[in-house]
DNA sequence: AAAAGCTTTTAGATCGATCTAAATGGAAAG
DNA sequence: CTTTCCATTTAGATCGATCTAAAAGCTTTT
């Protein structure tokens, strides 16, 4: 054997096949686990396969196959905690699957969005989850379709035509107003945070459409910072109002965590003659004190049926666009008691 | 111009070539940035880009020129926070040098992570940024070298020969007893977690000197559960011991956040009559009530430390192998006071 | 005017797989 | 014994870039 390993060069399919005394294309059937090569052959060539420490080169067989099997993701923030769940979730699926994540920031931000957008095509991903900027426009989608770089939405919506995964944030934020309003709450602030964008309607119109079907006002909602530190001080807001909340419902549990220290700096008593509701429901909900009533919308699932969601449409790219909407669960602890307690 | 767009196949650079009436070889020249190309013809070929569309295919270019601009990373757990900040350290740099990340999650088990590695040298990156899964062997690292894929470990060293980018977790245990023995406080307490790894030992170790060079006693060591909901049902252990303690270090702000929530369960008053400090300093210590004192590691500064390695270890495969050890800091807050009170 | 020295451009081979279309070999059918 | 059919196997083109080594244009020197 003349060529065995010439210098440092990497083991190539055809080393492998003159090893097996088999040509290259039968080698390629072998790792395709083609049902076309015979059980003896198969064997020969996968015994030398591992005699050579042969590695499979993806980029070789993307450039002919036209497949790269990568999945680009993009999310606004990996800091926050909540999209490093559903990044998790993502991650699982798609690697079961065989492929890989290939992961990017868009920071919220539109312009980096598009920079990010054009990186993935570079690298020839074969289909993209974004959860989009806040801002992006419905072109965009359009554009990525032009491009028949198959999408999928995941946690915000852009468009109604492509696929998307998500949880019911009106139904949510439902749930939460009837809990308060079966506790006897009928003065409840909404406190609100961040970029605007779909996920930020759905609950705001979920919060204002579940109030007014009860006969509530819906206008008590604040603007809290976007700094941790500073959610906090901003408790003082709640109590500015014409009419006095006894209870709030939090846009995220971020903020429900800062409100519950700021009002405990404050001396009132959560969950005894105040009621705070969070909504994510993350893993320190259980952690705090008092333990925080929250709506669940389970992240880690909503990244893994966006992932599934994904997986089809390269399956079949002519499907009609489907939508995954996950239920929300409210989960009741401790930081809400009844309306007579705080009167 | 007969080749215009035949169907609805990608342009290609020589697509580009012919519009902008230059050969392929040039086209290449002008994206690449080579100086060799004069000033009128590159605005002629960027201008045909533009016109046509061109989107680069990173996988011929690739497959040619053995880098993929691509950078590996794995890490053990995705859904704790402090990972998720890591990440976002790494991406910011990866991004910013013109390459994209390749995800993967080991699950902190070496079986996954050797899986997980296959699949990275399937895909041709350049190199991996990898937190070891706990039990990884040095043979690992040696494996990767023979293959000479550039490595940096991060957060956790198998080797002193690779590049690795941490913090100073004994120095920021010897911060914290300091700080707790200049308050007086002789028994304390060492709250772990988790599997054992370097940072692990580092940690017990950095702890158990620190107490030793004072006189004190580094043998109260408690394991409490890695459920974080369970975390507070094991503040009972913190009383079960012959010596009673005063004070509490935690491994990580997890364990911290937990033990605070059963303190104050028992009726503890943390920062009175007890002190606790927790270890990372994650965003939630500042949103706690007490808020938390905790040291700082600075995740973000390490991922990007450790992004910047891999980029110099790339740029120069022969230098010495470096490993840039973040300083920790202790961020005082409300989780701790004086002995005397505490009497 | 020829030679030498630049700068700029290019043809053609190459990377390592997949794909197409055809060849091969053996068993079954005529 | 030839023909047909099926299961395997294969040669050679191909994907879209990069690389090498040489050619083509210029200017400057002799």
């Amino acid at each position: 054997m003349p060529f065995e390993d010439k210098k440092k060069s990497r083991v190539t399919l055809l080393d492998v096949a003159r090893r097996a005394n088999v040509s290259r294309a039968t080698a390629s059937l072998v790792i395709r686990k083609s049902p076309l090569v015979g059980a003896d052959t198969r064997a020969r060539v996968e015994e030398a396969m591992r005699e050579l420490g042969y590695v499979y080169n993806m980029g070789a067989a993307r450039l002919r196959a036209e497949r790269s099997h990568t999945v680009g993701v993009i999310v606004p923030n990996l800091t926050n905690p909540f999209f490093a769940e559903l990044l998790s979730g993502i991650e699982a699926v798609i690697d079961s699957a065989g492929m890989v994540v290939i992961l990017a920031n868009s920071g919220d931000l539109v312009e980096r969005q598009d920079m990010v957008m054009r990186r993935m095509r570079e690298h020839g991903v074969d289909g993209v989850i974004v959860c989009p900027a806040a801002g992006t426009e419905p072109a965009f989608l359009h554009q990525l379709a032009e491009w028949d770089l198959p999408l999928v939405q995941v946690l915000r919506q852009i468009s109604e035509e492509v696929d998307y995964a998500g949880a019911d944030y009106a139904a949510g934020m439902r749930q939460a107003v009837d809990y308060l309003a079966s506790l006897g709450h009928r003065t409840i602030a909404f406190a609100v945070q961040g970029p605007i964008h779909s996920a930020y309607r759905e609950r705001v119109e979920g919060f204002c459409d579940a109030m007014q079907s009860r006969g509530l006002d819906p206008n008590l909602i604040v603007r809290v910072p976007t700094q941790i530190g500073e959610i906090a001080d901003a408790a003082h807001l709640l109590f500015g109002q014409v009419e006095q909340p006894s209870a709030v419902i939090c846009f995220n549990d971020v903020i429900a965590l800062g409100l519950s220290a700021g009002l405990y700096d404050r001396g009132v008593q959560v969950g005894q003659n105040f009621s705070l509701i969070g909504f994510d429901d993350v893993t320190d909900a259980e952690a705090m004190r008092p333990r925080l009533t929250s709506v669940s919308t389970a992240p880690v699932t909503i990244g893994a049926n966006a992932a599934r969601l994904l997986l089809d449409r390269l399956a079949d790219p002519t499907r009609p666009a489907r939508r995954v909407v996950n239920e929300t669960i409210l989960h009741i602890r401790q930081s809400c008691g009844p309306m007579a307690i705080s009167a």
